[in-house]
DNA sequence: GGAACCGATAACATCGCGCTATGAGTATTC
DNA sequence: GAATACTCATAGCGCGATGTTATCGGTTCC
């Protein structure tokens, strides 16, 4: 188990003894090597004095390998065959051929952009394998930072003052993957459910039914600027009970998009736009450097490309 | 086959990727690996950059590897342990626990000097395979200049101009072993037999009975000394067939001492010295830089220290 | 909020390691 | 047997890789 290696055997030792043993002469191995003759016997020299073992003698003009030469000749193989697979395991990271990407994303995200980036990533990259598992923006932060993740997939809202740009300091890097703009659900049968666009202010006396923390943070700002506090009756995570909570006259919603693609509007409730319009945004978070690794990099491109018109977003 | 390594991957990347697994920690790593903590940080950016690949990122204060550094983390063990076991080897060798010596040495030797140097290597370096082949003086050096052959036991007559101390240029290196005095062989009833000393010239008009090429040579070389060309009868390398023939009276002979250590005197013939006294002298021949090896020195060593006397042979 | 720990950076010194030019010894050639 | 070509060794040189210490920013823990 000692990990000490004789720092007396060095791999240019190995390549130089090798290549001697295939060639006969050291002018040969040189040339095999790409270095000039001179060069290749001076390194030989050295290594023979660290050695304290001869590795060649001169026999007529040539050069012959001793008994500890021929014993490193007989090693080289093995331990260039295992740099070669070393090198090779990491060209096939580089490459694409292999590798592993875990990520994390919303709750949303599992059942629209998740499910398009696995199909794409197994087109264009079927050795990479992913690892997903869902999270809330800021436990996906916290996975990230304590590198149980290497992607995470988050939403963010304008005014947030808990993620937005201070994540792209201390090591985290966030960019833009979609915007997409929030909607007020009605009841079918609400009065306001006639106009095309419906005034915030006029939902203040409205009965609201709230969604994530965030989501609800996002809400009492949105009131707060049309100049009332929503009466809150309920709150869940779950945008397909708030579309039938809402459908059977419970109160009024606030959703993104993309929420409304993860379950079908029923017959009972209906979707306006509001003033002053909102919008939401959806983040991509990775580790500073993630760039560099060639998984996540392609990972991060495939989702820079994703297109999620059909679900109401907005690339940019 | 191929033999180019990735020069992109270096031993001390993978130390120092293994020592991060390991201590998680760079400073833990710098101090496992005995350098300064900037060091290593300054060299895994090097690799990393020299890869394209990062190989760590920062979580919290410490760091953690990356998919790429936990590939090449478990690749680590395999080619340390490569390395290890190639310098483990080298080490046996430098150790004297394995090893081999190629020795080639006169006929007269295989059957004296050569069987009591194994049985000391065997006893002294149990690990060292020696492989004897036996060679006349001539041959011996070419196997050597050759490179067929480590160590290389010949004689010599001082006035030889064939190689006393024109080997020790060229590389090669000579080392004297033993000298021992050359002995005249009568019929026990010669008319000089009754003397202790027989003066070479008194034998003027013998015939004679030579043997190898070299020792013909000194035999020519003595008696023009003396003053006169000895009528050489017959010729044999075999030392015991000498001494039948000359027991059976067919000619006198001039024999090393250690020729008489090979065959047992046979009732007919007796030995006595001669004046001008000759000698013979006994080297171990060496490629230059044989004694760096550590199989060589040590059978140069005991070689050196072999006891002869029994055989008429001076240590000096 | 302060102390301790970790990693990154800056500035700097050194020496490993490559190069070219050249010399000496060996094999091949006519 | 001299001329030629080839191989290895040496000298002299330059640069960049790879260490070092000092210091700073950020994180964790009490």
């Amino acid at each position: 188990m000692s990990i000490l290696i004789d720092p007396q055997l060095d791999l240019q030792s190995v390549r130089i003894v090798r290549a001697i043993a295939d060639t006969g002469t050291i002018t040969g191995a040189a040339r095999m090597l790409g270095y000039s003759q001179p060069a290749v016997s001076q390194h030989l020299q050295r290594t023979e004095s660290r050695l304290g073992l001869p590795l060649v003698t001169r026999v007529g003009r040539t050069v012959r390998l001793t008994e500890a030469g021929q014993v490193l000749a007989r090693h080289a193989l093995t331990i260039t065959s295992a740099l070669d697979a070393a090198s090779g395991d990491l060209a096939d990271l580089a490459g694409l051929r292999t590798g592993s990407v875990r990520l994390a994303a919303f709750p949303t995200a599992s059942s629209t952009i998740v499910p398009r980036l696995l199909a794409l990533m197994a087109k264009d990259h079927p050795g990479i394998l992913v690892n997903y598992i869902e999270a809330q923006p800021p436990e996906a932060v916290a996975l990230l930072r304590e590198g149980s993740v290497d992607l995470a997939i988050t939403f963010g809202y304008p005014g947030d003052r808990s993620d937005p740009h201070r994540e792209s300091a201390n090591g985290l890097r966030m960019e833009l993957l979609f915007t997409e703009e929030m909607v007020v659900v009605l009841a079918a049968d609400h009065p306001l459910a006639s106009g095309p666009v419906i005034d915030v202010a006029s939902l203040a006396d409205e009965r609201w039914i709230a969604g994530c923390p965030r989501c609800r943070g996002h809400l009492l700002a949105v009131c707060e600027l049309a100049g009332f506090t929503p009466a809150i009756a309920f709150e869940t995570d779950n945008a397909s009970a708030v579309l039938n909570m809402v459908a059977s006259g419970l109160g009024v919603a606030m959703l993104p998009r993309l929420a409304l693609a993860t379950a079908t509007l029923p017959p009972g409730a209906v979707i306006r736009a509001h003033t002053p319009t909102s919008k939401r945004s959806i983040h991509l978070l990775a580790n500073e450097g993630a760039r560099r690794v060639p998984s996540l990099a392609a990972t991060s491109e495939l989702l820079h490309g994703l297109d999620g018109s059909d679900w109401g977003l907005v690339t940019r």
